[in-house]
DNA sequence: ACATGTGAACTGCTTCACAGCG
DNA sequence: CGCTGTGAAGCAGTTCACATGT
């Protein structure tokens, strides 16, 4: 299979939300122009996407919801439950063992992870607070799948390099800092003054 | 001016995150070959991003730190403090509110509003909650030059709609929802279960 | 008749390679 | 001589337009 653009993953992500809004609505059929309209793209931006994966529509009518909901919660991966666990619990580690998000998108927060001994035994929320020193046994255990990296920028590489000797395949980092992974580990970060500068950059540049 | 990529001005808010840690290390020159390796690209595409904004460099040299920190600066916008008001003093807006990374980027929070009586009027950090329903007069009298949207999706939209009525013109939202707003407002989304969804969606499809 | 699926054209970002200049 | 700055080439992602199937 060719490989697959990161846009066009993000665009699937986008289309599933919508499909599961209007399938919980009730609405059973949709078009490539609905999905495009909402999700700010193409008609056929929408068809080329879904292309790539397979033919899940009709001529002349359409798509199913349910049906293609279904394909691509297939696609995305998302037909297993996926474990992830949250390394550092400051403000933002916190708050996101808070978040009710996750779950509703078949993510189970398995634990959160710190150093502090304050902290360890607590609770966020549901979540068990669990000590840092045991973080490479439970991921060689395979408790996890994913880690959500919320530590401060100093510290993130050399827990990346941990949770990657211990077997981690995937990693969302929040931490304001460049990591570095081997190939075969997926590193995607969110990066707060990144996304502030490019609505500055925006901001002052706009009438050129 | 031509338009500057997206990807381009991401890359330069890398490079200058680099340029200020190896200046506070008391480095004076760099290369376009160091910024790459630093920044996980090529040197080519280096002094291709910086050549749409002027010759920074020295042949034969490389980069004075300071100089193209300060240019870099400039073409993001950070010359000037950016006032950044937070929206729904949630779990995520909290964690922003007292989130210390936004000034050492001259980023000021400005306020967190929130419907709840029970909220407004406390502190959030050293940040004063005010009430949402003062959120348009604020705006329109200058008070903020950037919303963080940190409400429930279903909130959002109706949010978006009020803020840039009184004439906001950046949004950065963490709402799990599409947004729609006028051309001339510039909009960023941060979706944790988009970037949780590339990470699966790696995982799944990563040998084909 | 209508909306999908898709090769072909196009646009734009990245890489290459070298001229230019300290 | 070394590293920048930059046209030109290459490649990837998007848009177009129409044949195809219902």
């Amino acid at each position: 299979m060719k490989r697959i653009a990161e846009s066009t993953v993000r665009r699937l992500s986008i289309y599933l939300g919508f499909l599961e809004e209007i399938g919980a609505e009730g609405v059973l059929t949709t078009s490539s122009d609905d999905l495009a309209r909402l999700g700010g793209t193409t008609s056929a931006q929408v068809r080329k996407d879904l292309s790539f994966f397979g033919s899940f529509g009709k001529r002349g009518l359409g798509y199913s919801v349910p049906e293609l909901s279904s394909h691509l919660r297939e696609i995305l991966g998302l037909a297993r439950k996926w474990h992830i666990c949250i390394v550092g619990a400051g403000n933002i580690g916190c708050a996101l063992a808070r978040y009710a998000g996750f779950a509703e998108r078949g993510f189970m927060i398995t634990g959160i992870y710190d150093s502090d001994p304050d902290r360890i035994g607590g609770r966020v929320g549901r979540v068990l607070v669990r000590d840092s020193a045991s973080l490479e046994a439970d991921i060689a255990a395979g408790e996890h799948d994913i880690v959500v990296l919320t530590v401060p920028p100093e510290n993130a590489q050399d827990i990346v390099d941990r949770i990657v000797g211990a077997g981690i395949k995937a990693i969302l980092s929040f931490a304001a800092t460049q990591l570095a992974v081997p190939a075969d580990v997926e590193l995607r970060t969110v990066n707060m003054a990144m996304e502030l500068e490019a609505l500055t950059f925006a901001l002052t540049n706009r009438d050129r």
